[in-house]
DNA sequence: CTCTTAATAATTGTCGACAATATAGTGATG
DNA sequence: CATCACTATATTGTCGACAATTATTAAGAG
């Protein structure tokens, strides 16, 4: 029999996928106060269930616990997606360098495809991919790094955060204008095996999605 | 009353630090089972306390669990300790970088009493600080960067986990001969407001040390 | 003797109930 | 009227029991 490799998927781990998409997309909203008992209810299983789901959302930092009070989705201030955005230039300026070293021949192959694709999709429409590309784009880098420890804080951490806080502070989804030609020159310093300059343009290309949030902020202060 | 501000410790809290104590430092070994039954009687606590505790040592990465199978301490492999080196280099390279930008005139003054603390330890004794005076200082460098998320990855993931791998792997504490100069220089350059090169500087003080380890493993493979 | 299969035992996943703690409301008192 | 103390309520923390799944052992066929 071929490996099949079923998951074995268990309640808890689905009730933490649907609340954490719940949470993340919006529907659950910024400081709202998660009663175990009314998620039970609503997800149809014990509290010890949305117990298990809701440790798990602190440790992605998604909620916020104090003992005996209770868990409250975080409240999200501006400077924190800034810190986030400053961890992820750090580790996806990481994640390219060892991309330029590790990835394999048919992978960056695979990914010149994949920005093909975006690139006629951007002839068609006006704009650049709203979300899902730029997502696949960044995620395939980061599995090319290789880097189990890496790929983990990324997919499992920064980036469902980084989703929530866009969505909580009503921001659009990532830059359209320039944003595929960034993607392009990473790509090419990958094929051509130059990890410094790829850890660079990645720097950049996060850098200057960091700024251009903070442009945002500053607008809406006034 | 002043506020005293109790954290209020909960006893899940307590089975969580106790575990993860036993199994950084050795005392439960690599790849052991983790029983909830018998570590619940070992605790006299219930097995849900364990669970949760084993759920945070899951997050942490600390454990291994498969669903209706178990959970086991991580085998550690020698790759895995150099990903984790890596992933601290970038982290910890923008943690100075950010710290000779964020930390106060005070702060930076306290690092250099600590330094100057830890020279006349070296004078006495032969070697540098064995593990606590390395530690002490790593961490005052990260609380500086005053970045929360990056805090908290390091402090309450990576660190622990270093520790881990080094015990398991039969590795001693930090390099002892040329770290204390490294750190100097480190502390010279936030001390200037010099981001650039504390980064610099802390990132290569950190490849030094991976490249002991890798040139220790290789050793061992002969 | 080895491999497959079925029954058994052990472990984890899930649940509802009880205990401990925090919050809200009420009334008394200065 | 404000403040404090106390009570009542609601929520979380902890526990033991049951259900579901996996690992182990035993039995039988080839």
């Amino acid at each position: 029999m071929p490996n099949t490799a079923q998951p074995a998927i268990t309640s808890a781990d689905k009730t933490f996928y649907d609340l954490r998409s719940d949470i993340v997309d919006g529907s659950i909203g910024a400081g709202s106060k998660l009663s175990e008992a009314d998620l039970a209810s609503r997800y149809n299983v014990s509290r010890a269930v949305v117990r298990e789901a809701i440790n798990r959302l602190e440790a992605c930092r998604i909620v916020d616990r104090k003992p005996n009070v209770g868990a409250r989705v975080v409240t999200l201030t501006p400077e924190g997606l800034i810190e986030l955005y400053k961890v992820r230039e750090a580790l996806e300026g990481m994640a390219a360098r060892e991309a330029a070293i590790n990835m394999s021949d048919d992978e960056i192959a695979d990914l010149n495809a994949l920005l093909n694709t975006h690139f006629e999709t951007v002839q068609g429409e006006q704009r650049y991919y709203q979300e899902a590309g730029d997502v696949d784009f960044h995620y395939r880098v980061i599995m090319g790094s290789k880097n189990q420890t890496l790929i983990s804080m990324l997919t499992e951490g920064i980036y469902h955060l980084v989703r929530m806080y866009r969505v909580q502070l009503g921001m659009a989804g990532p830059r359209v204008t320039t944003a595929f030609d960034e993607h392009k020159h990473i790509v090419q310093a990958i094929s051509n095996r130059d990890p410094e300059l790829a850890e660079m343009l990645m720097r950049r290309h996060i850098t200057y999605s960091r700024n251009n949030i903070e442009r945002k902020l500053a607008q809406e202060k006034q």
